[in-house]
RNA sequence: CGGGGAGUAGCUCAGAUGGUUAGAGUACUGGUCUGGGGGACCAGGGGUCCGCGGUUCGAGUCCGCGCUCCCCGACCA
């Protein structure tokens, strides 16, 4: 098969439209179908193979990579350091609230896992174990942690004694092991990072008012840092963590119009420090199992900030989660040393007075320019500064918005301060567009036929009254492919209603949406 | 965990019925010309053909077992 002239490789590429993430390109399609040369420059298309874009778009910007274990990554530096920034801003938020960190280990004895009959049953099919040390079997196998709740009870049974003791707001950020059936880099590989807040209290209402902190935390996170709009909401009882009274989590859209569970906060009642024996004296000195939440936000959530925002280019970044914020690109011309050095100049002063914005300048030689900002794009850098003598000519430089593809001159004199309003302004674009994705694409239903209907052409989040029933989940669940109540939605709680299945009164509304 | 597909250079793949020293494009290295959207030319380097075992004079190719990835279903942050 001969190759492709380069002139129509180049014509049936897309150079980032104004509004990438929702424009397919059939032009493209065709030409790959055909003449699609060995290596595509281009990764594959969102609107093509969503799946594929995604596992693409992670390597390629080299987010995270497979390791030879089933359902292992690798995170590369660029994926950590958005995890970093992630773990910061959420750490941040954690310390505000009153929360301290410390480690519990990997290894948990099995005996510990078997005290909460519902905890076992849940995370049975999931838990790896340790069975030898060096060459001799273990007399009792350890499990490599799933989560935590089993060791910290354990522990906390030693430290807490009286009301004085109580509240306990502990935090680790950690790994654990779950061992998935189905693997997808960031969305649910076998061992994932993640934070896991741990609490104790005197009551079920302070507890309960804990959850609803550890929620709001995640809200704050997917939607002020990530700008990812969020609904918060209950699980069904067939949702709920294993072992917890109720569970709570914040639902994403995705751009494609799945749903992703992207944090979530449970109440424990007293479930787990009956089992541990954790008690303490109250203020009348009557024995008392304190109540217990514990919350988690995982790895996860950067698969949903890949889904939510990226598109046919690559990643978008939030600038405040960006680990590189500004990448400036100078251009120069090998004839042209006084050019050349003049752009260097003006390099080297904006990367001077940038401050705090995290700013690269990219001075990698033999790289063509085009080259170098299809590089930042697929990374997601939000800001371009092209400088090159053409714009030092009328002392400027372009700036161009990688969320829409925007490119506009600014004086060079003063750009470096003016960046922080710039990126401001990309963040609040990238939330109004997932704002918009999400209205767009939610819709309310009244009956089963209405929800059938809803998702007949694409994937929606559809809200609908709902009377919590088994049975009436269950007749939901079914309705429709891989259908999915994702949460009792918190801002509908109390809506008077009948329920879509049965008809019945109801007082809540359901989120029904597929699922990642 | 069931059904299907795949694994050959960093990547995408070609290697017919087993037969020399395993190829291409791209990426990589050096050089020259270049430089505002993934450049051109020249010269190079790079392979335990997923692993283990077997059949054979001879295995990338055939057989068995295992591992990993992808797709479709049942379970999950």
């Amino acid at each position: 098969m001969q190759l492709p002239p380069a002139q129509s490789l180049r014509s049936a590429r897309t150079p980032a439209p104004p509004d990438p993430a929702f424009a397919p390109s059939p032009v493209h399609s065709a030409a790959m179908a055909d003449e699609r040369p060995a290596m595509p420059k281009a990764i594959t298309r969102k609107s093509e193979d969503f799946d594929r874009w995604y596992t693409d778009t992670v390597r390629r910007a080299e987010l995270a990579d497979y390791a030879p274990v089933r359902g292992c990554m690798v995170i590369r530096p660029y994926g950590y350091a958005l995890w970093e920034r992630i773990q910061r801003a959420l750490d941040d938020m954690l310390k505000r609230t009153g929360h301290e960190n410390m480690y519990f280990p990997l290894l948990i004895p099995e005996s510990y896992l078997l005290k909460e009959a519902e905890h076992v049953k849940g995370f049975a099919p999931e838990v790896a174990w340790v069975t030898q040390g060096g060459q001799k079997e273990l007399e009792e196998r350890l499990a490599i942690r799933p989560t935590s709740e089993t060791i910290i009870c354990s522990m906390f049974a030693d430290w807490i004694h009286s009301y004085r003791d109580l509240p306990v707001l502990i935090n680790q950020w950690a790994n654990v092991m779950r061992w998935e059936k189905r693997t997808r880099l960031f969305l649910r590989t076998s061992e994932f990072l993640w934070q896991e807040a741990h609490t104790f209290h005197e009551t079920h209402a302070q507890a309960a008012a804990e959850v609803d902190t550890g929620l709001e935390c995640y809200r704050e996170l997917a939607e002020e840092w990530l700008a990812i709009p969020v609904i918060p909401g209950r699980k069904t009882e067939s949702e709920k963590f294993a072992g917890a009274e109720y569970t709570l989590s914040i639902e994403a859209m995705m751009s494609d119009g799945w749903a992703l569970q992207s944090g979530t906060s449970h109440h424990l009642g007293q479930n787990f420090t009956r089992a541990y024996g954790i008690s303490f004296s109250d203020r009348e000195n009557v024995l008392q199992h304190p109540f217990q939440t514990s919350w988690g936000l995982s790895t996860r959530i950067i698969g949903g900030l890949i889904m939510a925002h990226g598109d046919d280019a690559g990643l978008v970044m939030p600038p405040r989660v960006a680990p590189i914020q500004v990448v400036v690109v100078p251009v120069t011309r090998s004839n042209d040393p006084e050019g050349a050095a003049a752009v260097d100049e003006a390099c080297r002063r904006i990367a001077a007075e940038a401050g705090d914005v995290r700013l690269r300048v990219d001075r990698r030689e033999g790289i063509r320019p085009g080259e170098k900002y299809a590089h930042w794009e697929l990374r997601g850098v939000p800001l371009r500064l092209t400088v090159g003598a053409r714009d030092l000519a009328t002392g400027q430089v372009t700036v161009t918005r990688r969320v829409d593809g925007e490119s506009w001159a600014e004086p060079l004199d003063g750009v470096a301060a003016r960046l922080p309003a710039l990126l401001d302004e990309v963040q609040a674009r990238i939330r109004s567009r997932a704002e918009g994705l999400l209205r767009d694409r939610s819709v309310e239903v009244r009956s089963l036929d209405e929800l059938r209907e809803a998702f007949a052409e694409r994937p929606v989040f559809a809200n609908a009254p709902f009377c919590e029933r088994p049975a009436c989940e269950e007749a939901v669940t079914s309705a429709a492919h891989a259908l999915t109540i994702r949460v009792l939605r918190r801002d509908r709680s109390g809506e008077v209603g009948r329920c879509l299945a049965c008809g019945e009164a109801s007082s809540e509304v359901a989120l029904i949406a597929r699922a990642y």
